[in-house]
DNA sequence: TTAGGGTTAG
């Protein structure tokens, strides 16, 4: 049974630690507390327990309860009170009115609340009651009519507070009401409610989610009284909008002023050491979770095993999930494409099915993480299997995030004119990323005249995405046209499109020895270059599916080209005695197919590799790196 | 009446 019916049926039990009072007053303080305290299946058992014991709820009483419904989306307990509360007389007391209207909200029955709303009887509406109503607007994502009602309230004279700011700013979090948000901030500076803390929060949230980071910084900069709120805002606004690495200089900066973290704070800082492959910092702030007592927060355990597994360290990855007592549908999401993007496609498949059989029905992100780990582990026609089981056994209908998956698993097949077939056959529109993926199967596959095709596509719907140029280019660059390379690089001249080189670095005897991708201008050039070469042709004979899957690896091993990581590891490899760690650091990324490369040369040479983040490296935002400077 | 949160290919 649950607790709705529990509380409309009169079975709840009073809780021991709630047994007091003797007068509806006490009650009412009573749930005050635990409304307070956000413990709200307490208040409502409180409450049930009270009308059991005979006494008659209040006007002091229904706001509590209403507040309980909106929580637990109780629309149906909620209406029927609404029923007892005129039955009794109290309805045109604006603080009762003002309760339901935001319970009739956030239970998404916005024409209810309009009715509490209107039916003002000898009562005016309040202050509080527009602020019920518009946020509730907002919350439904109605914002225009919110915004009638500020206008309405504002000709009627009433005081417009930071609650009223709150409701409507936090509608504008979507960058198509961003200019709507803008015109708020404005109007928040007239009011003098700019110094709020909780608006300049909301502000900034706002700013973030609008994608305008360095709107959102300018205002953090200016803030002078920069609450816990304040900081996880701005830290998750920058993990939200992928910038990992201000995430870490945010973190560091909030530690040196000892501004303590909580729960949110550091999942935004795991999940930007997730993205970076930052797995020191990771796990420093495994020890915070612990010090702090947060171990047992399933959105930090999801967090940490996602931060483990994309940084290659399966093992803890797996440990911490097996200790997991209650495993979401995130956490074997996590597990599975943390075993997908390190090629363990078998695995992570096994994990999948292992999860159906515990009762976890999966969802479209599930599914993304199972089609990928099939690409990369080379793994076909399971893939198409799965997605075709997407629909047909779970009822999920296919995004264009699961098109580009399968486009890719065709692609890399060589499977080209298939994955072309697919495209045109969607249902739903191609993204970006459907023609990216199949422009990159065409330089796997060295498809020109596909590529092209794909590359106009893709420029109709990402045109500022650099990584398409220069898939582009180096297809012609590898096809000997050096006409397509020009014109590839006219195109991202004219649109001003830098691409920010991808280095690694290695420190050795107290120098920094940094590469680029593809540098032949290191002193040890030659040598490195020999060892690359003995190396790889190990790595193929060692990949794990490379027996039955030979044509693809062949491809990926063959089709991925010297990138920087690999130079700066056969350098520790040529320089540092055997036994010890290698620690390469990297600006960019470490691509899949690298990690690959790297856990299978670890595995030869019997050497820890580790690839670690740069993220103390700031050399690069002009686009201008010389390797020469660092020697 | 009220601001901050985990999993996603290329």
């Amino acid at each position: 049974m649950n607790i709705q019916q529990e509380c409309l049926e009169g079975e709840a039990k009073e809780p021991q630690s709630l047994r007091l009072t003797n007068s509806t007053t006490l009650w009412n303080y009573r749930l005050r507390e635990l409304a307070k305290q956000r413990q709200f299946l307490q208040a409502l058992t409180l409450y049930r327990h009270m009308l059991r014991s005979g006494y008659s709820p209040n006007t002091f009483t229904f706001p509590f309860v209403f507040k309980c419904c909106a929580v637990f989306l109780f629309p149906l307990m909620g209406s029927q009170l609404h029923a007892h509360v005129i039955r009794t007389g109290c309805q045109p007391d604006p603080y009762i009115r003002t309760s339901l209207i935001s319970m009739y909200c956030k239970c998404n029955l916005v024409h209810n609340a309009r009715k509490v709303f209107d039916e003002v009887g000898p009562w005016r509406n309040l202050t509080i009651s527009y602020n019920a109503l518009i946020s509730g607007y907002t919350f439904n994502s109605k914002i225009l009519d919110a915004l009638v009602f500020f206008c309405r309230m504002r000709e009627e004279g009433l005081l417009v507070d930071s609650v009223t700011m709150l409701g409507l700013v936090s509608g504008c979090t979507v960058p198509a009401h961003l200019g709507i948000g803008m015109c708020l901030h404005s109007c928040c500076v007239k009011f003098g409610l700019d110094g709020d803390s909780s608006v300049e929060n909301c502000l900034l949230t706002m700013y973030v989610k609008c994608g305008e980071v360095e709107h959102a910084r300018q205002l953090f900069d200016k803030m002078t009284e920069k609450n816990l709120i304040t900081w996880n805002a701005m830290i998750s606004g920058y993990s939200q909008n992928g910038l990992a690495r201000h995430v870490l200089e945010l973190y560091r900066e909030m530690k040196s002023i000892n501004m303590c973290p909580d729960h949110v704070t550091l999942l935004g800082v795991l999940s930007s050491c997730a993205n970076l492959g930052a797995q020191s910092i990771g796990s420093e702030v495994e020890g915070e979770i612990e010090y702090r007592g947060f171990g047992s927060n399933p959105f930090l355990t999801n967090a940490l095993i996602n931060m483990y597994a994309r940084c290659g360290n399966l093992m803890k990855a797996r440990a911490i999930f097996d200790r997991t007592a209650d495993k979401s549908v995130i956490s074997w999401t996590a597990m599975i494409g943390g075993y997908g993007i390190h090629g363990h496609g078998e695995i992570a498949l096994n994990l999948f099915d292992e999860m159906v059989k515990c009762g976890i029905r999966p969802d479209g992100t599930a599914f993304v993480s199972v089609l990928s780990a099939c690409s990369h582990a080379g793994l076909t026609d399971e893939g198409l299997k799965y997605f075709d089981e997407m629909e047909t056994k779970y009822g999920l209908k296919p995004g264009p995030e699961h098109y580009s998956c399968l486009v890719d698993l065709l692609g890399r097949a060589g499977r080209l004119k298939e994955a072309m077939d697919l495209i045109n056959s969607m249902k739903v529109k191609p993204d970006g990323a459907v023609w990216g993926a199949l422009l990159g199967a065409c330089k796997i596959h060295k498809n020109i005249e596909l590529a092209e095709l794909a590359f106009e596509r893709v420029m109709e719907l990402e045109p500022a995405n650099i990584g398409y140029y220069v898939l582009l280019s180096n297809l012609y660059s590898d096809a000997k046209n050096m006409e397509g390379v020009l014109k590839v690089r006219v195109m991202m001249r004219e649109r001003k499109l830098k691409k920010e080189p991808g280095c690694s670095y290695v420190e050795y005897r107290g120098k920094v020895h940094l590469f680029l991708s593809g540098d032949t201008s290191h002193p040890q050039s030659d040598d490195m270059y020999k060892m690359l070469d003995k190396l790889e042709s190990l790595v193929k004979e060692i990949h794990p599916s490379a027996e039955n899957e030979g044509r693809r690896n062949e491809e990926l091993l063959t089709g991925m080209g010297v990138h920087s990581e690999k130079l700066a590891i056969v350098f520790g490899l040529l320089n540092t005695k055997p036994g010890t760690e290698i620690t390469v650091m990297k600006n960019l990324r470490v691509c899949v197919d690298c990690h690959i490369f790297i856990k299978l040369v670890s595995k030869i040479v019997n050497r820890r590799i580790v690839v670690r983040d740069a993220t103390r490296f700031h050399h690069f935002s002009d686009g201008v790196c010389s390797c020469r400077d660092y020697w």
